[in-house]
RNA sequence: GCCCGAGUAGCUCAGUGGCUAGAGCAGCUGUCUUGUAAACAGCAGGUCGUGGGUUCGAUCCCCACCUCGGGCUCCA
């Protein structure tokens, strides 16, 4: 480092080198010393890793690098200062209304209000609010920080409730401890309790579209007011804001509710119930393939298969603790002559009884059952949400039990399972989250949290799985695994995950017998795979566009004579398909055939096969896959030779 | 549960305090005999979410309820 005067300071680059500047300055002037393109793109500056304003003056010897525009911390700060416009202009527009939190979020931002009155906003006023927000950007008013003790901020912020309960608690210590508290001015006298950073002036934003206005309590408390939230998107360029509401459009034509009803796979009937689903004909052969795949791949997994029913009584549930810790989400109870029931929210107790029926032998460790479980979970209504969030489903559910010393591999081969079987399904790219010991609540020693959290950490390194670490995010009876998938657009799903429990054992006194002679205490692993089929059908809907591989598809093929004197033909080509196992109908030629290729194309079956004399006359058909080309005189047995493949390869 | 929004034909949606509430698609009946994404004609289809109120008169205005949709961790 090269040595700095009283009228120079050295800072280092993230490159590694230094670079010498006047005393005083910013970061603005080292990236206008860089280069005129990063001039123009910076937003802030990550001085020792704290993010700064770009007009901070900078200390002598400060690693620094400058944030721009085209990266995640850039658009981050981006949707944050937009945020504060989005304040400014509701200030402006809206006298009295007070203001609470305005953070950047996943691809956009919000705000919180509470309008005078208990007003609500409306969609007129989020058009209103645009427009003085783009005045506002439109003028370039510069952020301009300023710190302050918290008796001043408080004074500042005198009829800002919101604010002040901020403050107070930043003055408590939780945040940042050393009693200031920072606040940005715009021109035009509006000023914000913030922490910063912001770009240096709002020119720099413009990119946003607002979205849409909704209620949200403070601090996510239900106990305490509901405010008003706006939400929106912003980005670093037109073209960028553009294609996040291209991908907001094509995520709302994949809506699982929306292909469920187009295509006749399921509905949400009224006099049902809310969070209940009916299948129709076509959604349930979806989930019974689904089904034979995952009751043969548990079979052939070593896997037995138990059934149990869908209520118990109370006391069962006294027993595994549901009633006492889960009691809110288990739907009410049943007074009958001989008892209390409730309708199980999970499968694992009623595992358990099977376990306990009789004595086990280490011999026979690790056991694995397996059920399609059908659970009732009470969801509160607001919550509920298509296939995705429902009251009644059925999980994919089986519970293990293994002696101490088979936890390792247990878990290892059924990390390998579980991928092995989402991938059939057409799923590639996976994260895991392993939750560990909550110090606080939990039960089972030390000793075994270790072993086990070891045991599931070394699975996915196995595996070769990306995983965060969630600390403390386990419940309390052992430690888990979650994986999410990534579908075909980008969204992440948790679907699968795999459970230590050290406290259904010790509940239920479950046992088995060592090679000792004596009395031990299996440890039990859940693990759901799917998670629950109604959601992992909503899921695959989405991910396939309704386009379900022909492994999957409801109906496979259709087969179109061009005239009906081919109907007879189109007829003997779909017996010869059923023979050979495969899901295909016929559409008599009453209407043209432009009309009805149109239909199947609607339905998104993966094949059409139009006939026609030369068909009749060569036993051939023509073949129409979806998303590809039509192909002429195909042999029958040709095209039952790419059919059987696809479906083996699960294309 | 709470805030906001919505509920009109099987579906997607127009529409109005006042004659008999409309369209497209789907359905049905005919006609057409078709070679790769929309043939033609006709018919039928509605307690305008449910209940109450205001009114001479309500699908429309008011109230309640039901259902659906968006949101309710993201820390100034």
């Amino acid at each position: 480092m090269s040595a700095a005067t009283s009228e120079t300071i050295t800072v280092s680059l993230p490159d590694g080198s230094n670079r010498e500047l006047p005393r005083g300055a910013s970061g603005s002037d080292l990236a206008a010393a860089i280069g005129r393109r990063l001039a123009a793109d910076a937003l802030v500056a990550v001085v020792d890793g704290e993010q700064w304003d770009l007009g901070r003056a900078l200390p002598d010897g400060a690693t620094v690098s400058i944030v721009t525009t085209n990266s995640d911390e850039g658009r981050e700060v981006l949707r944050h200062s937009t945020a504060h416009v989005l304040a400014q202009a509701v200030l402006g527009l809206f006298p009295g209304t007070k203001f609470a939190i305005g953070p950047a979020i996943d691809n956009g931002f919000y705000y919180d209000f509470e309008l005078s009155d208990g007003a609500a906003f409306s969609d007129d006023d989020l058009d209103r609010i645009d427009a003085a927000m783009r005045a506002i950007i439109a003028a370039d008013q510069a952020f301009t920080r300023e710190e302050s003790d918290t008796s001043s901020g408080l004074e500042v912020f005198a009829d800002q409730p919101y604010k002040r309960e901020i403050i107070e608690r930043v003055d408590a210590s939780e945040i940042s401890g050393d009693g200031t508290v920072s606040l940005y001015r715009n021109d035009g006298g509006f000023v914000d309790l913030c922490r910063g950073p912001h770009v240096p002036s709002t020119g720099r934003l413009g990119h946003f579209a607002l979205q849409k206005v909704a209620g949200a309590y403070w601090r996510g408390d239900e106990t305490r007011p509901m405010l008003q939230r706006i939400y929106g998107t912003a980005w670093e360029s037109d073209a960028a804001l553009k294609a996040h509401l291209e991908r907001l459009a094509e995520a709302e034509a994949r809506d699982h509710r929306r292909l469920a009803s187009e295509l006749d796979l399921i509905s949400f009937p009224e006099e049902l119930g809310g969070g209940l689903a009916v299948w129709h004909p076509k959604g349930a052969m979806v989930r019974k393939l689904m089904e034979d795949y995952s009751r043969q791949r548990h079979e052939e997994g070593g896997y037995q298969f138990v059934v149990t029913p869908h209520l118990a009584n109370g006391h069962l549930f006294e027993t595994s603790g549901h009633l006492d810790f889960y009691r809110d989400g288990m739907y009410p109870p049943m007074e009958m002559d001989n008892g209390t029931y409730y309708p199980k929210p999970m499968n694992c107790p009623m595992h358990c009884l099977v376990y306990r029926s009789r004595q086990h032998s280490y011999r026979e460790l690790p056991l694995r059952f397996f059920e399609l479980g059908t659970v009732y979970r009470y969801e509160r209504s607001g919550t509920l949400h298509g296939l995705m969030r429902i009251r009644g489903f059925t999980q994919d559910d089986a519970h293990i039990f293994c002696t101490e010393d088979q936890l390792q591999d247990e878990i290892a081969s059924l990390l390998d399972f579980v991928m092995s079987v989402l991938r059939a399904f057409g799923f590639e790219d996976f994260t895991a989250n392993l939750s560990t010991k909550d110090p606080d609540k939990y039960v089972g020693g030390d000793e075994i949290w270790d072993k086990a959290t070891g045991a599931l950490r070394a699975a996915l390194d196995k595996y070769g799985l990306p995983y965060e670490i969630k600390e403390g995010d386990a419940a309390f009876y052992g430690p888990k695994i979650d994986i999410d998938i990534r579908d075909a657009i980008g969204r992440t799903w948790q679907l699968s995950t795999i459970q230590c429990d050290f406290n259904h054992p010790e509940r239920f006194d479950l046992e088995y017998v060592g090679a000792d002679g004596g009395r031990h205490r299996p440890i039990m692993l859940h693990r759901a795979l799917f998670g629950s089929i109604e959601r992992f059908f909503g899921v695959l809907i989405e991910h396939y566009a309704g386009a379900f591989p022909a492994w999957l598809a409801p109906t496979q093929v259709r087969v179109l004579g061009v005239r009906d004197d081919h109907d007879a033909y189109a007829a003997s080509v779909v017996d010869r398909l059923r023979a050979n196992g495969f899901r295909a109908d016929w559409v008599r030629a009453e209407e043209p055939l432009g009309n009805r290729i149109r239909r199947a194309k609607l339905d998104k079956l993966p094949y059409v096969l139009v006939v026609g004399d030369d068909d009749v006359a060569n036993d051939t058909v023509g073949v129409n896959p979806r998303g590809g080309d039509v192909e002429r005189d195909v042999a029958v047995e040709e095209f039952v030779a790419r059919l059987t493949a696809d479906v083996a390869d699960h294309r």
